[in-house]
RNA sequence: GCCGGAGUGGCGGAACUGGUAGACGCGCUGGAUUCAAAAUCCAGUAAUGGCAACAUUGUGUGGGUUCGAGUCCCACCUCCGGUACCA
């Protein structure tokens, strides 16, 4: 009997499926694991082998867990709102949720074949009204509240509006408050709300009638048709990030990610502590505000400088710089944001004509623009100091502003000009001969004392836009009266989306969702919002409908939620490092500030795949000929490497006839071979249909079956690592599962199964990959725990082993990685129950105990003498116990040895 | 520039806390089996020298710590990923 992948995976897939093996209960009798991948986006184009790799990564982890008594959850569903489904829409007129659902078809399809142990009956789709009822649900809570600094966390905005009617807010009065009219109220709330609206710019495209997301401008300009595109405001939702930062900054120290992970959202969140400083005018007309995070230079403070966008830009130009501010205005304004980072060498910047008043010293420092000066952060105003910062340094060396030098760095001449730790302030008055950090505080109390300044703490992160001018998205829960929003009742939800003719923009920048009358307007002064809701809303909050898929009155109950808690992995690719893990976090923080989950953060262990490249062929083509020369000789020719669809290519080499009927223009190709063939070059490149390099995993399926698939994505090399496909090496995978199925099935019958005590040598093996295989698959060491199952199958191999008492053991060990054939095994050997529930073995620690081994000892190349010593035993150790010997001792005459040389497992050379 | 990570045979990669470098797999070489091939099995495979036992050199480069370094420290080079006029 050979090894019928082809009829074993089918076999049992459809078991699994009819007995439902991977159902999963909630059980409080075992501890709980929830293994997480990454939702795919189902796009058209199905998957290739990179997509399965961290999926395959965590259905070994999830098998391995239920073995090893746990409750395990590993879902998976689809994140299926989206712009590729929707321009296919506007191009075909079909529905998106007609792609989508053929979409998700095939993706299920390909996934099944590889045998996951997803239990399907859980999964979600974020398209899906009964889902995205809760992400409304959602944005709800989260209109509904606010975030109390004090308390650092969200409470509802009734406290919020009962407080400034008791108390007043900010700039009015309690009586203010209470006589404000509705509208006023609300914008006030409006400022504090989690989600909430304001204006912002978008890319707006004239020509095309329509607002364009950011990856969808290149150069200023749209990606499709190339028209102009220019930034214009609009009223947009936005969530109010920013308000978690602290905590979401914070809470990362606690979360077993990837250290670069961590970093990327540390970064993201750009905390930076220094102080905000008041400058006044010459005139005393207006005061700029700044922030520095060196508040102890401010006496090397020797001009301004504004962002071209600075509010203050119009008041501060004096009639005589007009007409060059404006010039430069212009200019600014024509750079995009890609120009302005692209040359971030060159220095442009124009005088406004005004002065500001230092603020201590009393001197008149000039106020200049620039565009290095950035409108989005701080306040979009510096004060500059050349002595101790480089681009202010520049700036002044190009337009010959004066140097204030305020830091001593004789006792450390290397520190850099903006090291903010080393030296001695000098020329700054009262912080003359104070160490900077000390000179910081100084300079901020006194800032403070003074009223013109205030510690401050500075965020790079921005408030997230929620906004978007499309259909296939969630629509907002939301009706303006009057112009006032309002949110549904919760009884009205899911608000879903209305029928619409076209899926083409409106041409007047709303979303399709416009064009539906009847939907949009309910009545005199009464209309729904027509944006909907970005990629990014659906899969903030996936993970916990999971638990509870089909719960009708909650996102999820509460129960299920403390069940299952955090995520304890979740695997997936790290361009999703801050985008989709910020904003989960962001959301999972609000619904534990509700007390909806038990822990702010969602997802205690992360991973992230590496890319698994693709490998190209490349074929050489004689410059200006249809001749194509082979890899090895094409030096000898002025030639164009192009890349070939690696179908036609077995073996690096080349089919020829295949190449001639693979494209019109090669049909009359001719070849310049070596050794009678054509090899093609190769190189490791992204996998994409562009390079011809992608390799279907149904064809791998086809040709190997699923368990040698996931053997050899995992045996490739590390989880986190990118690594290059190579088909050429997937036999050595496939060997090992022939390797495993004889065992079981041996071509000789005198060796079938039997009940005889295994011995030592099996055990030991046996013992040996258990220990190794549970310890990597602990931390994720996947490849390395498949080279140990090879090696225990070799080696049992060569025993001939054929003991029930090792191979019983064995196929559960097997398992995870290849279920499949693991279940056959297992079903071989009597069993009627699933090997997916069955225990996983325990490596017993007197089958590991060391070995020992028996050292010849030489002294000056003779044989004296034989010591017994583990064979484990470490060189030195091995050296040392030599030397203790009495019989060695003798040997040397009571003189130290010149020189011990221990060959472990061999021999000990002592030379005299 | 800054922040992460990595440089090991012909190739992918092992070596988990310093202790036999190159596990495992691919490829290659030789052999067995076969009419032949595929498949399978056995042996070999870092380099150099040697018939061999073995010796010497070897983990990007140069130093250092240590009885002992792929692993730790310092300096540098290269590659990959991220990120940036962030005040």
């Amino acid at each position: 009997m050979d090894y019928d992948f082809a009829a074993i995976e089918q076999k049992w897939q459809t078991w699994w499926h009819a007995e439902g093996v991977y159902r999963v209960q909630e059980d409080t009798s075992k501890p709980k694991c929830y293994v997480l991948d990454m939702f795919p986006y189902p796009s058209g184009a199905g998957l290739h082998v990179g997509h399965p790799l961290g999926y395959i990564a965590t259905d070994i982890y999830s098998r391995f867990k239920r073995h090893t008594g746990h409750c395990v959850l590993h879902p998976m569903g689809f994140d299926a709102f989206g712009l590729p489904a929707e321009q296919y829409a506007i191009e075909t007129g079909q529905h998106p949720a007609t792609t989508t659902e053929k979409n998700i078809a095939t993706f299920t399809e390909q996934l099944r074949r590889i045998g996951f142990d997803y239990d399907w009956s859980r999964q979600v789709r974020t398209s899906d009204p009964q889902y995205y009822r809760w992400t409304q649900w959602i944005f709800c809570r989260l209109f509904d509240h606010y975030f109390d600094p004090g308390e650092g966390r969200a409470k509802p905005i009734q406290a919020l509006d009962a407080k400034f009617a008791r108390q007043g807010g900010p700039d009015f009065s309690a009586d203010q408050y209470q006589t404000m009219t509705h509208e006023d109220r609300e914008k006030v709330l409006m400022g504090y709300r989690l989600a909430y609206l304001d204006y912002a710019d978008v890319n707006w495209c004239e020509a095309l009638g329509t607002v364009l997301a950011n990856d969808e401008v290149k150069d200023g300009l749209s990606e499709r048709g190339g028209h102009p595109v220019v930034r214009k405001k609009m009223r947009q939702w936005f969530l109010r990030i920013t308000a978690y930062a602290d905590r979401l900054l914070a809470s990362l120290e606690e979360l077993e990610w990837p250290p670069a992970l961590k970093e990327m959202q540390r970064n993201w969140i750009g905390r930076s502590e220094g102080a905000s400083c008041l400058f006044r005018t010459a005139d005393g007309q207006h005061s700029l505000e700044i922030f520095t995070t060196r508040p102890d230079t401010l006496f090397g403070a020797t001009f301004m400088v504004l962002a071209p966008e600075h509010p203050l830009v119009i008041a501060l130009t004096t009639a005589d710089q007009q007409q060059a501010v404006s010039a430069y205005l212009a200019y600014a304004g024509s750079r995009s944001e890609r120009d302005r980072m692209a040359e971030t060498k060159t220095v442009t910047g124009v005088f406004s004509g005004s002065y500001v008043l230092h603020p201590l010293t009393e001197n008149l420092l000039p106020v200049w623009i620039a565009d290095y000066v950035l409108a989005g952060y701080g306040t979009g105003a510096i004060m500059a100091v050349p002595s101790d910062d480089n681009r202010d340094y520049a700036f002044a060396q190009h337009f010959n502003l004066p140097v204030i030098d305020v830091i001593d760095r004789t006792e450390n001449p290397a520190a850099a000009r903006e090291d903010k730790t080393v030296g001695v302030l000098q020329n700054s008055g009262f912080l003359n001969g104070m160490r900077i950090p000390q000179a910081i505080e100084a300079a901020i109390q006194e800032l403070e004392r003074l009223n013109i300044g205030t510690r401050q703490v500075n965020y790079r992160l921005r408030d997230a836009g929620f906004s978007r001018q499309r259909y296939w998205g969630e629509p907002f829960p939301v009706v303006y009266r009057n112009g006032v929003p309002e949110i549904l009742p919760d009884s009205q939800l899911p608000l879903t989306l209305p029928e619409v003719s076209s899926y083409r923009p409106t041409g007047d920048g709303l979303s399709p969702v416009a064009s539906a009358r009847n939907w949009v307007h309910l009545g005199e002064g009464l209309e729904r919002e027509t944006d909907t809701m970005p990629g990014y809303a659906g899969s903030s909050w996936y993970w916990l409908r999971y638990m509870d898929p089909e719960n009708n009155s909650a996102p999820f109950s509460t129960a299920k939620e403390q069940y299952w808690g955090q995520v304890d992995l979740y695997v997936g690719g790290a361009e999703h490092a801050v985008g989709h893990l910020m904003y989960s976090r962001c959301w999972s923080h609000f619904l534990f500030d509700l007390g909806l989950v038990s822990q702010p953060e969602p997802f205690k262990r992360m991973v992230n795949q590496g890319m698994i490249q693709g490998r190209s062929s490349l074929v050489y083509r004689i410059e200006g000929s249809n001749t194509f020369v082979s890899a090895g000789i094409r030096d000898q020719y002025p030639c164009t490497a192009l890349h070939v669809d690696i179908s036609l290519v077995e073996d690096d080499q080349l089919n020829l006839e295949g190449f001639q009927a693979w494209r019109e223009e090669y049909r009359e190709a001719e070849f310049i071979l070596e050794d009678g063939v054509y090899r093609c070059g190769t190189e490791v490149e992204k996998m994409s249909k562009r390079w011809y390099n992608v390799v279907n995993p149904d064809d791998v399926c086809n040709r190997y079956g699923a368990d040698t698939l996931r053997i050899y994505e995992m045996f490739l090399g590390p989880l986190d690592q990118p690594k290059p496909w190579d088909t050429r090496g997937i036999d050595g995978s496939f060997r090992f599962l022939k390797k495993v199925w004889r065992l079981y099935f041996p071509r000789d019958e005198n060796q079938a199964i039997n009940d005889l005590a295994p011995t030592v040598q099996e055990w030991k093996t046996l013992h040996k990959a258990i220990a190794k295989v549970r310890s990597d698959i602990d931390r994720l060491a996947f490849n390395t725990a498949v080279s140990a199952l090879m090696v225990c199958v070799n080696e049992l191999t060569s025993f001939k082993t054929n003991k029930r008492a090792i191979l019983e053991p064995l196929s559960v060990l097997i398992a995870p990685f290849a279920p499949h054939i693991a279940e056959e095994l297992w079903h071989s050997l009597g069993h009627r129950d699933s090997v997916v529930h069955a225990p996983y073995p325990v490596a017993d620690p007197s089958w590991l105990e060391e070995e020992t081994f028996e050292y010849p000892v030489s002294v000056n190349g003779k044989l004296r003498d034989k010591v017994v010593l583990p064979l484990a035993m470490g060189k030195e150790e091995v050296e040392t116990e030599v030397l203790r010997r009495e019989a060695v001792l003798r040997w040397l005459d009571g003189k130290p040895p010149k020189r011990v040389v221990v060959v472990p497992g061999k021999i000990v050379n002592v030379v005299v």
